[in-house]
RNA sequence: CGCGCGGUGGAGCAGCCUGGUAGCUCGUCGGGCUCAUAACCCGAAGGUCGUAGGUUCAAAUCCUGCCCGCGCAACCA
């Protein structure tokens, strides 16, 4: 029998950020799957990576004057550092700029064109001289039947653009069949049905190549130096990049061979890009599909999604994981959340699970068992089979049963349900303890039968530690280590539990593997890591967000600060613009007239709140169309990409009055 | 009629695909124990499974309508 084989990858994250609580999560599932599969003797291989290309890097770079590549290099050092500090144990990992993936994606390139599904368009383009790029629909507004930029509000230019595109609509039939497949390989089932229905809807050949002029940050387009490959082959690609490249994965020799075992686990959001395009792509390159796909929703924090804007979503798990340890808080995300999907994070519940199932459950499990050795037998702890009594034959059967659901859990990408499994058998080793009574057993130090029913219970509970320990491991690698060393097992790290028998061992002296932290420390702490709630008119320092490399500030003369033309205006009426969830129509009095301003405040203001307040009004900005309402300047507001607080004068000044 | 997800004892969730005693953790109340990280164990209270219909011998589970949250998309001058 040939060794089972198991290829896990997480998406390549994207380095214009370092890692958050999100893509924490998900590193840390594949994480804990990988180890699984390896303790179970599996063939694994677990990848994680960067995505380094395109536009939006370039122009960060640009913005920081840093070079490209050293940009890249300090972010990838980042989360290799991150990743290493949380335990994971991921066997390669993938940057787009390295050669190696070019290469792949070149060869990629290459087979997809040989298989006739490569074909270049040329089509009108458009083009904003005011931001120097090439603009797609959704960069664009239409106003009379004339696109506008967005950014700059005036019309962009038609130039013919040719990109290459692939012909996905050719796949359609065949995806359909694919996600009928079952056992599904896309997980869990109401995402397939996502995808079903998107696929159904009919599939439109996507662009793959941009000019080189506009993303030139990108692997170029093999025999067309004119062109550069846009993300989705670029990325995708890395899965295969890391077993040696298309060609590799197609004779499927050696470490190629894992491809037939890949499991990408990825967030909703690059859902369609996996589930449609990827299998495509494949399918022309002559190679077949991943093996799985799970998708997991996403966390929000306290109920509320996850924003730059609003700091207190912002969660650290560095910061987090320097206090509690790292095994904590990867043993809360995995065990809280039922992965495929969403989730909500507290800090409070955070605790809870620490102190709760970790503390008081498998903590104090090993910290009484130690100790009553200590105290009743002695230390050394030889073998002993559950053929001793009843009582750990019993036990011996649940364990079996236990350990059964734990590798079903784990093996159907159930983190939560398999330590559950862990759980239900540490608590059962806390009841036998109460039903033994082993205090009242040990106080006929001479009764050879109460001694051996000491000992047997001793060795159950060190049984179900040891178990517990080897099942965890895939969730929380350090403290299962200290258990088995505690248990003097330190031999059996890395394996995973196969015979109900305790094998013997030296215990050390008791020590509290996760030591409890007092309601007081907890709130200290939470305080701590929640950034503080400043009111939000005050502008939180830039130097505090660690999502975006602060930019530089470009100074400007008085003379450019003059262009501006700030005034006072009185807001007469506001009512809200149908079917936008974030704007506000407001009447605004500016002095010797009235003006029309469209505002997407909606979500912090309700507009009766606005009427007679006296704002800030950015008076000479060219008028644009939103929705279909055409606005006369702005008004100011703090914040950046929620509204945050509306800029107020601290007194009433006439409508019109100069800000200077 | 843009797309999607969810509504299960006080809180957070599982169960729903593959109908048939509603399960888990925390919390509450009562009791027990003392080996242990003021931990552990036992017992109890507490649920119209959002709502109205339908299918069925039987519905939390399948179907339809509605209500309420949420996410995506759009919108943020």
């Amino acid at each position: 029998m040939s060794t089972p084989r198991f290829y896990v990858t997480t998406p390549i994250y994207y380095v214009n950020a370092l890692p958050h609580l999100g893509t924490f999560y998900t590193t840390v599932v594949a994480d804990a799957l990988a180890r699984y599969h390896r303790a179970r003797g599996h063939e694994t291989f677990f990848l994680t990576g960067l995505d380094e290309h395109g536009q939006k890097i370039e122009r960060i770079a640009r913005d920081k004057g840093v070079e490209l590549q050293a940009y890249c290099d300090g972010i990838a050092a980042q989360f290799e550092d991150a990743w290493r500090r949380f335990g994971v144990s991921n066997d390669d990992f993938v940057r787009t700029t390295q050669p190696r993936h070019e290469q792949a994606v070149a060869e990629m390139w290459r087979r997809l064109t040989a298989a006739g599904d490569i074909y270049s368009h040329e089509y009108d383009g458009m083009y904003c001289v005011g931001c120097e790029e090439a603009k797609t629909e959704d960069d664009v507004l239409t106003e009379n039947g004339e696109k506008i930029c967005r950014i700059h509000l005036r019309p962009v230019e038609l130039v013919k653009e040719k990109n290459y595109f692939f012909r996905l609509s050719k796949y359609a039939d065949r995806l359909v069949e694919w996600y009928s497949r079952t056992p599904s390989p896309i997980q869990p089932e109401s995402r397939r049905n996502e995808v079903l229905s998107f696929v159904k809807g009919g599939l439109r050949d996507i662009s793959v190549s941009r000019k080189v002029e506009s993303v030139r940050w990108a692997i170029p387009v093999p025999g067309d130096p004119t062109q550069t490959v846009y993300v989705w082959i670029d990325a995708l690609t890395n899965y295969l990049t890391v077993l040696g490249g298309p060609e590799a994965v197609a004779k499927g020799e050696g470490k190629a061979a894992l491809w037939s075992a890949s499991h990408h686990l990825i967030a909703k959001d690059i859902l369609r890009f996996h589930a449609v395009y990827w299998p495509a792509m494949l399918w022309s390159a002559g190679l077949e599909p991943p093996a799985q796909i799970f998708c997991h929703g996403y966390l929000t924090v306290k109920g509320q999604k996850i924003s730059k804007s609003m700091p207190a979503t912002r969660v650290d798990p560095g910061a987090i994981a320097a206090e509690l340890g790292v095994d904590p808080l990867r043993y809360f995300v995995l065990r809280e959340y039922t992965f495929g999907g969403d989730g909500d994070f507290t800090y409070e519940a955070l605790f809870q699970r620490h102190e709760s199932d970790l503390g008081n459950d498998l903590g104090n499990l090993l910290n009484r068992t130690i100790s009553m050795a200590h105290k009743f037998v002695g230390a050394s702890l030889p073998a002993r089979d559950a053929a001793g009594s009843r009582a750990s034959q019993a036990f011996a059967e649940q364990a079996s049963s236990f350990l059964q659901n734990a590798q079903l859990a784990w093996d159907g990408f159930n983190p939560s349900g398999a330590l559950q499994a862990t759980w239900s058998i540490v608590r059962e080793a806390n009841a036998h303890i109460e039903r033994t009574k082993p205090w009242a057993l040990a106080k006929d130090p001479n009764d050879t039968k109460k001694r051996d029913e000491l000992l047997d219970m001793l060795a159950v509970c060190c049984e179900t530690l040891r178990w517990a320990a080897l099942t965890i491991a895939p969730a929380m690698p350090t403290a299962a280590a200290e258990i088995l060393r505690q248990l003097g097992r330190e031999v059996d790290a890395g394996t995973w539990p196969e015979r109900w028998r305790w094998p013997g061992g030296t215990l050390t002296e008791p020590m509290p593997v996760f030591p409890r932290v007092d309601p007081e420390r907890q709130a200290a702490l939470i305080s701590k890591w929640v950034p503080s709630e400043a009111p939000p008119v005050v502008a939180p320092a830039p130097a505090a967000k660690s999502h975006a490399p602060a930019k530089e500030l470009e100074e400007i003369s008085i003379d450019d600060f003059a262009k501006i033309e700030l005034r006072a205006a009185k807001v007469l009426t506001a009512e809200r613009v149908p079917k936008a969830d974030k704007l506000l129509k407001l009447t605004l009095d500016v002095g010797t007239e009235t003006r029309t301003v469209v505002s997407g405040i909606a979500a912090a203001y309700a507009p009766e709140a606005l009427v007679g307040k006296t704002v800030i009004y950015l008076a000479n900005l060219k008028p644009a169309k939103l929705r279909g309402v055409v606005s006369q300047g702005m008004i100011l507001a703090a914040g950046e990409a929620d509204v945050l607080g509306l800029s107020a004068l601290d007194r009433d000044v006439p409508p019109g009055t100069i800000i200077r």
